[in-house]
DNA sequence: TATGAATGAGTATTCATTCAT
DNA sequence: GATGAATGAATACTCATTCAT
């Protein structure tokens, strides 16, 4: 990383307060009002604790790895017991993906407001992407990725629909790059980005030293919106 | 995409024998020489047939829903005689993944000895993979990333020590960058594209019309590459 | 058998109301007891009938030739919701061992207080492993000598353990013996009575008439205790 | 064992020669004379390898827990040609029992006739079924006690028929002992003492130190033969 | 005789799901 | 809402046996 002197000072001027990040104080009101509207389970509720089980153990083991008997030991109830909060295996996976998908909405939403520069807003994104792919906002946020063909086609639906606005977002915020950032059309841009984030699931320690997640959004961001067109 | 143009351009100029792509004839004669060296196995013979059509059902259903019955019926044996030929239903999907590496490396070698310039060795490596990922030349390759957790540790280190030489073609190809190519550190840059490139699977139809894989290919070298830095 | 009058007359001298066999409420007593000290399963709980149906198998067709589904079968059940009551087919057999261990050591000790001089003493531990041997009191004791290596080392050492008390009875009884009486080790002694005592159960039929099972007690002891040194 | 003086010095004084034991000579004669009747196989023939391969495994495993490829292997073969040499794996297994029962008769007579004192006969006997036990002469002998039942019943008399001669030496010595030598009935003596000596196969180490074979076998006399009726 | 690929019935075990209590 | 016993279909895997070469 010969040039990563120049990128930090980049990013230290730019996103004074934390780039993309919420104060704890502002992430704890989305979940209550997300709770208070019905789009996500309150995480203390009996539903809300199994889906936070289900989803820790999707996202570390697999969906089709993951029993429900270790999700219920996991809750610290007996497995038949699952079937009075939720129908199925899938409909559990289903709810999981649903209510990650509107706590990311919202999460990113939050983030955009407050930077009004283009570039942070995009950056913005990327952290608060990393952020749930890394557990650390949005925890079962990779299982949209990774456990996306165990859903029947009807359940990918009703994902796909919530999702929606979610990735308008994205392209919105893409399309406000100045021209000749490398992948012109947003659509595609979204995709790699999405494919190239999701990936560091699988490699990106956030606790690590060296590489910060601060670091890793502002390279990413690079992919799609290289230094040299400020 | 309102800058294909330029790009379409550039890349007819530069790779006009196929940008990274090999000859039918080429492509045979690799084949050939790496069963004949036992790296492979000979897609005719009892284990190939096998280890092919399961590498066709890991990809489509994943591991954990493909049974070894699924497999059997795909060979057209009955699924007790699979493991004549294997001992596991692991060990398959290790061979599919050894394998699988062995050709895409023999694969990305040929293609970039055709090549002088830095940025087509660049684009060659891209359109390799791509190749690889879309099952055009290795199939199963996709695998190698989504099914990588089904492989047990001692499984996994086997895969690693062989592609090994895969990734460090990437990072010496990738070190010929010039500077302010955006992402600079080189195994970072893999690691972005790998992820970029691995999800293409997942929504790129190479047959569709619109969307060709040259240009696919080198909308993802921009994103390490950007078209300013010639 | 030509001196078998002179036998008879003896056992019937000594031992009146039943030589080393308890009473029926005795022995109901008995597993009453062990039954609530967790020793034993309760034979009409599930978990018993599961193990005294394995039990029977087991000493009739052998552990590898008893398959989970006739065990199912015995018990009423579908072969899978054996696994709800016990991990494996092993332990399993593991449970047999040690629930027919702890029965065994519980009868002959009751057997042994009831006796004062220790000729009848040993006595009495012969009967109560004959009656053990074929089934009239501990059904599936034969297991433990016949099954003895279809558990693993781990098993075998849990099982060693619990029977450590019962032969150190045999041990201690054989020690009373007087001076010689043949074999003169006890511990040799016991080697080679339980290794007769175990191979009546191919041979004797305890229903049939001739030879009573208190005849072939009698006669039994004569091997390490000979009439000529009462 | 506190009296193994005085009967080690009593061994000693009758059976100076080695009691029961043939010497190597008269072995490997008697082993010639039965290949060449057809009564056993050539141990050096393909058939003689495989019924002695599987002999070993059978004791080692069990007839169930040896699989008729682990017996190939153990010859050098493949699984496949073994039905060139039998038909069944019980087949195998009833193969080796009647070749091991001819072999022990043979010994067992050759043994007897170097001996004229009835306890020496006797003695002759124990030795003979101890060192067939143990392998040492006679290769699979305790198959004949363990692995009884997974013969089939038109098996087992077969084995059974070749067998008679066998027993009747048994009895035949049995019968000649002095009156008062505890069990008198020679049938009844003799299944004590098969019981006895078949099960030290489970513990008796025949190579270790302390109790030799020859302690052993006049320890085993002293149950059906006290000391006390020279 | 030996091979090696294939068979097919069989094995233990798993697991989402149900339901009376 | 929770329990725990049971279900029953499915799973990976085994293995004696066959047979064309």
């Amino acid at each position: 990383m010969n040039n990563s002197k120049q990128q930090q000072k980049g990013r230290v001027v730019r996103g004074m307060v934390g780039v993309g990040q919420l104060k704890s104080a502002d992430e704890a009101r989305l979940v209550r009002e997300l709770v208070s509207s019905g789009s996500i389970s309150d995480p203390s509720s009996p539903r809300g604790r199994l889906i936070g089980a289900a989803a820790r153990l999707f996202q570390d083991k697999g969906f089709a790895l993951t029993t429900v008997r270790d999700i219920a030991a996991e809750v610290g109830i007996l497995s038949g017991s699952i079937f009075h909060h939720v129908k199925n295996k899938e409909e559990l996976l289903c709810a999981i993906m649903l209510e990650v998908t509107r706590l990311a909405k919202a999460r990113m939403t939050a983030a955009i407001e407050q930077q009004t520069h283009p570039r942070d807003r995009l950056l913005a994104c990327i952290t608060c992407e990393l952020e749930a792919i890394h557990g650390l906002a949005v925890p079962g946020f990779p299982i949209l990725v990774t456990e996306w063909r165990c859903l029947s086609a009807e359940n990918q639906a009703k994902v796909l629909a919530e999702r929606e606005q979610y990735e308008s977002i994205w392209l919105q915020e893409l399309g406000q790059r100045p021209p000749d950032c490398g992948v012109a059309d947003p659509q595609l841009a979204r995709r790699l980005l999405l494919g190239a984030l999701s990936h560091t699931h699988s490699w990106f320690k956030p606790r690590g030293r060296g590489l910060t997640m601060k670091m890793l959004a502002e390279q990413a961001l690079l992919t799609v919106w290289p230094n040299s067109h400020h």
